[in-house]
DNA sequence: ATAGTAAACTAACGGTTGTTAGTTTTGATT
DNA sequence: AATCAAAACTAACAACCGTTAGTTTACTAT
């Protein structure tokens, strides 16, 4: 067993090119020309062009349900609990750019059961990600802000930070951490 | 002259359509039947599908440039500002959610002079933003937090609000800015 | 009633799509 | 050197794509 076989390059130059121009739009003899081949070659190591998304996208949506469930059953403070989060999402984004562009975007392309499986997935993301904040603002870590505005705010700068890397010169990973955490929790206005 | 001609309906259900599967996946029966028409009828209104992504995309495009233009050169002081583009951002995704989807989703897909146009509105824009932050630490508003970090935030919260509209229950714009305004202003953290 | 026009229709085109079948090449193991 | 499987190839398919041409229908103004 090869480190890298084939099929994991073909994943892997599918996610860029579907990030670049989506799914639909992206051709199987476009994945196969980037690999200099021709596209009835890429039918060797893969079943079809749905199974290519769904390898893409399913492993790393499982990947923020196992470590979300992690952390929305911890007994750390809330605070602790959203910087795990944030950690997750550069982790993810630091390590899968693409395929997570490609999740972000092209989810409903997906089919049948893994297009269930995944809303579930995502669906439930976003409800322990509420039940988190609600704790917090019960407990007093938290401002009484619409929880609603607070979940979406975080989660939709968190979810496209894809969309800012590559563009910068790579930050250090840290110093990315601790002026996110700064930034989304505790504000940009001086008081 | 109509109120609402036929042409302004196609876009208006081409961008429905392309806000859910995205451009590529939109077939122009797709449109047709949605419409309850035939393919070939819609010729009659509309070029080509291109022309209806641009009439989508660079409309709203203008907007965002022409009202980004008007509050960087404003005298107000920074938060002001801030708060001004949030409300842009509020009232462009109420009155035209699917568009808004349209353009952060498939501007890609638009060529030649049309894609080169939007690409400098955007970074136009950007910049300007950039500017406002600057400006605001420069004279103590604003935290001094790494710059990119703060515009990204901010940006991409905003940028994202039609996801989130839809699903809710409408709530009242107003309560929801100022929510806004509070959340991406000065945190979620109490002290 | 007639004429004219806007907007629908049918039919079809050339090209592209994902995919299959069958064949040849490559490269490692015996 | 012979064997065998992995992985490339050529050729082609049926379906679908955006779009065009030519025709018919529906409505409005004379």
């Amino acid at each position: 067993m090869k480190i890298t076989d084939r099929k994991t390059e073909i994943i892997s130059i599918a996610a860029k090119l579907f990030k670049e121009k989506g799914y639909s739009a992206v051709t199987m003899r476009d994945i196969a020309q980037a690999m200099d081949i021709k596209a009835a070659s890429l039918y060797n190591h893969i079943k079809s062009k749905q199974e290519i998304l769904v390898l893409i996208i399913i492993e790393i949506a499982e990947e923020f349900t196992t470590t979300m469930n992690e952390v929305v059953n911890s007994s750390e403070i809330t605070i602790k609990k959203i910087e795990r989060i944030i950690q997750l999402h550069i982790n993810i984004t630091l390590r899968d750019a693409n395929a997570l562009a490609c999740l972000n975007n092209d989810w409903m392309h997906l089919a049948d059961e893994q297009l269930t499986y995944f809303i579930k997935m995502r669906e439930d993301y976003e409800e322990n990600f509420r039940t988190i904040i609600k704790k917090g603002i019960a407990e007093g870590e938290i401002k009484n802000l619409n929880l609603d505005v607070i979940v979406f705010s975080l989660l939709s700068t968190l979810r496209t930070l894809y969309l800012w890397y590559g563009k910068k010169k790579n930050p250090d990973p840290a110093v990315l951490k601790s002026n996110m955490i700064q930034v989304l929790l505790n504000g940009i206005v001086l008081v």
